[in-house]
DNA sequence: AAACAGTGCAACCGCTCTGAC
DNA sequence: TGTCAGAGCGGTTGCACTGTT
């Protein structure tokens, strides 16, 4: 039995709102509330679908509706949120004041992702487009070997990567650096199968970050972290103090190790990435994140409070007390420029895969 | 000036989730 | 436990507006 239509459509109006339709709807909630969405029309003496009411209220007759141009705090706050959140307009829009849903999925179709796209970054998984790549131009590299492809793995469309194995020589292959790249995976791994975080000693986070990231491509790595990886990152929440960047352990599963805290540099753990950091994690760890991480976000940009908190507790709930403060910026230009900034990659041009190796 | 193409956005559609009964 | 209404969500559509030829 299907579902019984949430009313009568015949005889009820549909289309654009007149004014007149706009003012019954909104003196009748001033009087009587929101609610009640399927008798309000007859009651407000409107010919049309109760969820066609709800929907013009909520997305446009409410009061504390925003109107205008998005400010880039707004639309930085909708890229940082939609690298995290993915498609969850609903809970972008809590963080925006006045701000709805259905006008933020809008603004990213027409304008965001658009943008995203010119600039060379996928806006689903908010990574650089490197699948888009000449895989023949690693292939021919002189120094293309299973443990560089190993390392590139954070880096290369899945697919690709598989193709590059099963074409690469077995010759052209070090067997010690073969066994230290497969020692480490399976240390992460076995971890992992135990159903613990592995323990990582100071320093040796840094030098998987160092390892798996290609001191050119720092920004992007994060997207794809190694599958052992991207398991652990959950587990760590990012401090940036002064000049160094600091990724506590949060100890989120009882049978976690202690918090463990390492150090590596700023550039290799941009303020931007943090966001894309996190989009590698799974659903799981990432409710996690949002139940017991206070994960604090810091800014490059100098235009940009430093010491703004982006906190996955209030992600994903409360509403922004107050909004961000307005930068100007009053082209497009400046806009993509700031953007770019925002969504560095520092990809150099003519990208050529020897650099990496 | 007219025709056409591109863009932006309000509104709709269909589905899922939740809670009351 | 099943049914239903209410509400919310993400994706899609249609149309008005704007820019280009």
């Amino acid at each position: 039995m299907g579902r019984t239509p949430c009313c009568d459509k015949n005889g009820l109006k549909k289309g654009p709102w007149t004014p007149e339709e706009d003012m019954k709807l909104t003196h009748y909630i001033q009087m009587h509330g929101p609610g009640n969405w399927r008798t309000l029309p007859k009651n407000a003496g409107l010919q049309r679908c109760g969820k066609s009411c709800r929907l013009r209220w909520t997305n446009y007759l409410r009061p504390d509706i925003k109107r205008g141009r998005f400010s880039f705090e707004e639309e930085e706050t909708i890229i940082q949120l939609h690298s995290v959140l993915g498609n969850k307009w609903s809970a972008i829009a809590a963080r925006l004041p006045g701000r709805t849903d259905n006008e933020i999925k809008n603004y990213w179709n027409t304008h965001i992702r658009k943008r995203l796209l010119r600039m060379g970054i996928d806006p689903v998984t908010h990574a650089p487009r490197l699948d888009l790549l000449d895989l023949s131009s690693l292939l021919s590299s002189p120094q293309l070997s299973l443990s560089n492809l190993v390392r590139l793995q954070t880096l290369l469309n899945p697919e690709a990567l598989r193709l590059a194995l099963s074409l690469l020589p077995s010759q052209n292959e070090n067997p010690d650096i073969l066994l230290q790249n497969k020692l480490q995976e399976n240390q992460f791994l076995n971890s992992q199968l135990q159903g613990q975080a592995p323990v990582i000693q100071p320093n040796q986070f840094e030098n998987i970050i160092n390892q798996q990231i290609p001191s050119n491509l720092t920004t992007s790595s994060f997207q794809n972290p190694p599958q052992s990886l991207q398991a652990d990152l959950g587990h760590y929440s990012i401090d940036s103090t002064n000049s160094s960047c600091q990724i506590f352990h949060n100890n989120l599963t009882p049978t976690a190790a202690a918090a463990t805290t390492t150090t590596t540099t700023r550039d290799q753990c941009l303020p931007t990435d943090l966001p894309r950091f996190c989009n590698g994690i799974s659903d799981q760890m990432r409710a996690e994140l949002s139940d017991n991480s206070s994960f604090q976000s810091f800014n490059s940009s100098s235009s940009i409070n430093n010491s703004q908190n982006f906190s996955f507790d209030s992600v994903l709930s409360t509403p922004l007390s107050s909004p961000p403060p307005v930068i100007n910026c009053s082209t497009e230009d400046e806009r993509e420029s700031f953007c770019s900034n925002l969504m560095r990659f520092e990809i150099p041009e003519g990208l050529n895969f020897d650099d990496f190796m």
